[in-house]
Parts: structure tokens; sequence; C-alpha cells
DNA sequence: TTATAAATGTTATATTATTACATAACGTTA
DNA sequence: TAACGTTATGTAATAATATAACATTTATAA
């Protein structure tokens, strides 16, 4: 189970939004949205943005300068992501697949240097997106 | 085999510098760096790079915004994508890993995508700073 | 309560990356 | 060689992303 964690009054405006659109957003598209809401400055984006990634409820897509929800919300998995991005619609979605976790939260190198963290991004064409 | 490119002038100056650091490059500390052989403007550098990222002579470290000369030079595998980085030095390297990339290059998940791309970055501490 | 940590508000600024437009060099083939 | 299309370059301006510094407030807990 994961840690309850009482999100602030900025983190909360700040997640809910991003939990509601259900795709990558950027923190400037952020600040606009929650401008009527009080929060007038990019650091107070960061911050919340900061502490949720922390925590785990979401994730920033490295590859896009973007941050989306968490779609495991039940488990703590904020340290081993994966990501599927198409490169034609940019629709994002994360991976859950137990198989490939456990592969590479176990991976070793050469170096004998043991992991606490990954990010996985794999990038491709959609269905949607194939078929055209 | 990887195919030859004649790199430009830019290109091979940009590309020289960060192969010979060995480490990540940004931007413009690249820039600062090429100024005194008349590159002047981020855009010139920018165009190296995602040149050189384009055919594999580089990658971008994404959660990094820097640049890495590719460790892995006689194969073509700009596309597959996997690094170590130490977050307390910012060592960072490529991994060269026959299982993990062919592990990666087949793997599929339950939407049936196929992936084309994937960049993987793993995080931990080195040798050396494990041992500090 | 009182201390400590966490979060907020605000301004300014740093860092990273692209747009737009003009010109030059290169590679191919007529 | 001449003409053409492609790639690379030069330059200025600006957009997009992210952090520093400092003051204040709110939450947590001993
Ligand atoms: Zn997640
Ligand atoms: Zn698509
Ligand atoms: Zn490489
Ligand atoms: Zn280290």
């Amino acid at each position: 189970m994961q840690k309850e964690h009482n999100l602030s009054k900025n983190q909360k405006i700040i997640f809910d939004l991003i939990d509601k659109s259900g795709e990558p957003m950027k923190a400037y598209a952020i600040l606009f949205n929650v401008q009527k809401k009080g929060i007038k400055a990019p650091l107070q984006v960061y911050r919340a943005l900061d502490k949720l990634v922390e925590i785990g409820k979401i994730h920033k897509i490295e590859s896009r300068n973007a941050f989306i929800a968490c779609q495991n919300s039940s488990c703590q998995i904020s340290k081993a992501t994966a990501f599927s991005i198409c490169e034609s619609c940019e629709n994002v979605s994360e991976i859950s697949n137990s198989k490939l976790s456990k592969y590479l939260s176990n991976f070793e190198d050469d170096s004998g240097m043991r992991y606490s963290k990954y990010n996985l991004e794999f990038f491709g064409l959609c269905k949607k997106c194939k078929s055209k």
C-alpha cells in the first residue's frame, strides 16, 4: 500500500488538474490553467510538481518535459517507471508490467553498480497512428 | 557496420569536444567551449547536436539535458539506449548489454504497440560514491 | 506552547531551446 | 561546367523551461 499523503492546497489543485487531463501536461500549461485558482507564479507550480513526483502521484516524462498522473495508484513504483509514447499523436501511457519491472529492478551490469531507480521510455506509433 | 557520415565543420568541432570530454556536456557549456572556434550562437550548437543525435554519434541524457558521445561506436544503437547515472557524482556511462537490449527491443505490452525506439536511464550510486 | 518542518507568495533571473530569415557549401546529374 | 536540390551555416530575436533568494504563513509535533 502506498502511504497516504495529505496534499497541500497547491499540490491538490495541480494534481487534480493533471489527473483529470489524463495526458502529460507541461508546467506552463499547468500554470495557465491554475491562475484562476490563485497560483500565479512558475515556482508555485514547480514546487508542487517536485513534491508530487517525489511521492509518486505524478511522473515526469523526461523526453517531453511534461508531467502525467501515475496510472498505478495502488502501488509505489515512482522509482521504477516505464512509458509508452506515440511519436505521432504524442499519446503517453504508463506501462505496468510486472515481468518488465522485475527484470529492470534486478538488473545489474558489469560495473556491479546496483540501481535504486530507473526510467524507461518506449517510442513508436500507437494503433491509431499506425493505421493511418 | 555503421554508415560513415562525413561530419560538417561545426558537427566535427562539437563532436570532438563532447567525445574528448568523456562525460555529458550541456549545450551552453559546449557553446562556451567552441566560441573560440567561431561557433557563436546557440542555434549552431543545437543544429549540430540534433544531427549528431540523429546519426547516433552522441546521445541525449534526457534527465540531465546533456549530451554524451556514443560509447558503442561500432554498432548502431542510437535507437536503443541505456545509461547508468550516479546521482551523487553525476558520472554517466552507456550500458552495453546484449541481453538487456534484446529484451527491450522485443518487448511488447498489452496494447500490442510495437516499439521502434527506447531510452532507459538507471540511477544509483557508483562504487566510489557508495564507499564514501 | 514553542519549536521545527513544510508550504506559500513574490520578484527576479538563469537555463534550455526554437523561430524566422538570409546566405553559403555540397552533391548530383544534365 | 552549369543547374538544381539538399544540407549546412550565420545572425538576431524570442520562446519555453526551470531555479535562486528572501519573506511570510501554515501545519506538525514535542
Ligand atoms: Zn506510476
Ligand atoms: Zn498515436
Ligand atoms: Zn551509443
Ligand atoms: Zn558517483
